[in-house]
DNA sequence: GCCCATAACTTAATCGATTAAGTTAAAATT
DNA sequence: AATTTTAACTTAATCGATTAAGTTATGGGC
């Protein structure tokens, strides 16, 4: 169908090789007459050649593809990442083939599978809870990789985090020190480490400041159907302590659902209680213009997974990188 | 590095043949004996054979992938039509590879170019305003691609839109039927048709009511900084026609600058004005519970954006489709 | 005992590129 | 004039798979 090296050869009467050496740039180095190299040189740009990179792969071992893995696309979060990457892997000649897990790890498996299948030079994942099985495989293979957002604190992986502990800890230091007593957490798949660090950095402050935690104030929601139980949990906290004062949410998903129930129940989120939450989405500054946030650095995370990534790639060894970044926080009262 | 064909016919000392023919469960249809179909299996099933896919690729002249390019995936919208994108197309055997054109017609030339180049099936194609030139280059080489979103009412392509002119006909009717009698228009981006269309939605809805167009109510702001734009535009908005009384925004992302606005200016957006939005954004029910909206179908723009292009890249023919989705309208007082 | 069918393979070409290792004819050197 | 160099190519192997077209050896039929 589409021209090939072979075709223009026959086409001008050469041989493939002084086609491909002439369109490789390295007509003078290989003495190619400079009227054989104008001729190839026109014919493939009146032509339009294009070459199949497929071929160029199976012979070079690269297909200078990275593959990522994201539990959604379709999620805000790993959709900006998402861009991040390509924009950073583009700019070292690299390209993106992406899939997304569904948070599901058998998905997430058949993924990886495929990609490696397709080749790819290497992959950035943002592993679902029970993948620590497909991730040691990678290891044993030293197939090329860097975990993104979440990572095993057994394995000896590459990966690249934000201060998840940090982060919390600071936003409800920041909520005590407005003079709140009843801060509560709430948070959702408690078996993700990252989601645990987070509810860490809420005890640390809590115990740091002397205050006592206290169970009723833990909300934890199903990721499946949050909204609706978020609604039931929030129902039940404001009947067993109804002088909360203060709310540090572990997701900015579920803080929009909790700004919709204070909306919906007419809660004054300036006087009577203040807020802080995890990361953030472009409307919380309407919604809640109080609210104080640890925001992820969402290009330096990009930037550096591939950095790791491409170095990883292109010499074979190197030890693995360990990266936490620190958040961005924005404190108000 | 990874083990071949090669190498497995190698270590079992048959010929590649007979072992290629073996995994691909043509064994019995070959006659190959079952002993070594079994010594052939349990080999690859122990050395984890993967198949090299661009190997494959090369001979079947189909890579099973398929190309998405869209201003930028980083957008809302475009993530959420990715995600539809790679459910449907990994239910027909296919994989994703995107770039983001970041709405610069040469980069995305750049990007179908390299797409093209690593082979990829078909193309479904978010466009630029200035693409127009790189879409009639594929027509030409009847190379398979489907728009979304966008397009170009003088080239004759497939693609998949939604009623962009029913949806702000409907939504402007609304404003108008709930006795609204001055309501702006707020758009971006005017030399993209669908957001003509959008307008003569408007236009439509004003001249079948026998409203005058004002101009004063036309609102445009440049797609680039279009926060501070859209605020100077509203400053002046609100002091020429101080009794403007609705807005129809064009885009979700201009309503939420609007709602900023109006937040900001403690404009009351239920009894002052009413408010409606081309499509939404999980936010809006929070902020204004009362704006009217024309949803569109984003399951419905992937699945079948999927669907025409798989069509056209398995039966070569096929006529071009032209594909408009209803919107769905929520409308609200 | 001869011929043919069939089981059970193997050889070699192919996809589209790259590249090490030739080849040939003309020019330069001795 | 004989030998070496060099310019300007070409041949053929290779990447990892697929597949059309052979090739054996064995068994059955007559």
């Amino acid at each position: 169908m589409s021209l090939s090296l072979k075709s223009i050869a026959k086409a001008l009467n050469v041989s493939r090789t002084t086609v491909s050496w002439v369109l490789a740039g390295k007509g003078d180095e290989k003495k190619i007459s400079l009227a054989t190299q104008e001729r190839v040189l026109e014919y493939a740009k009146k032509a339009n050649y294009q070459p199949n990179l497929l071929a160029k792969s199976l012979i070079s071992g690269e297909s200078k593809t990275i593959g990522l893995v994201v539990p959604s696309i379709g999620d805000e979060f790993y959709a900006q990442i998402a861009r991040v990457i390509e924009l950073k892997a583009e700019s070292c000649g690299f390209t993106l083939t992406f899939c997304s897990s569904e948070a599901d790890s058998e998905r997430e498996a058949k993924m990886i599978q495929m990609l490696k299948s397709k080749m790819v030079d290497g992959l950035i994942i943002a592993p679902t809870k029970h993948s620590k099985r497909e991730i040691e495989s990678l290891i044993n293979e030293s197939f090329p990789f860097v975990l993104i957002d979440r990572f095993f604190p057994e394995l000896d992986t590459n990966y690249v985090l934000v201060d998840n502990e940090g982060g919390c800890y600071q936003l409800t230091k920041h909520l005590l020190a407005l003079g709140r007593k009843k801060v509560a957490f709430v948070t959702t798949d408690t078996n993700l480490v990252v989601m645990g660090l987070r509810y860490n950095g809420y005890k640390k402050a809590l115990s740091d400041t002397k205050n006592r935690l206290n169970s009723n104030l833990y909300i934890e929601v199903k990721r499946s159907d949050y909204e609706k139980e978020l609604i039931k949990a929030f129902d039940r906290l404001f009947h067993e302590v109804p002088d909360v004062d203060g709310f540090c949410f572990a997701t900015h998903y579920l803080a929009l659902e909790g700004l919709r129930y204070f909306y919906a129940h007419h809660i004054n989120i300036t006087k009577r209680i203040s807020l802080a939450c995890f990361h953030g989405s472009p409307s919380f500054s309407i919604l809640a213009p109080n609210m104080s946030l640890a925001i992820q650095p969402i290009e330096g995370i990009g930037e550096e997974a591939v950095n790791v990534l491409i170095q990883n790639i292109e010499k074979k060894k190197t030890e693995n990188r360990q990266i936490v970044l620190p958040v961005k926080m924005c404190f108000h009262s």
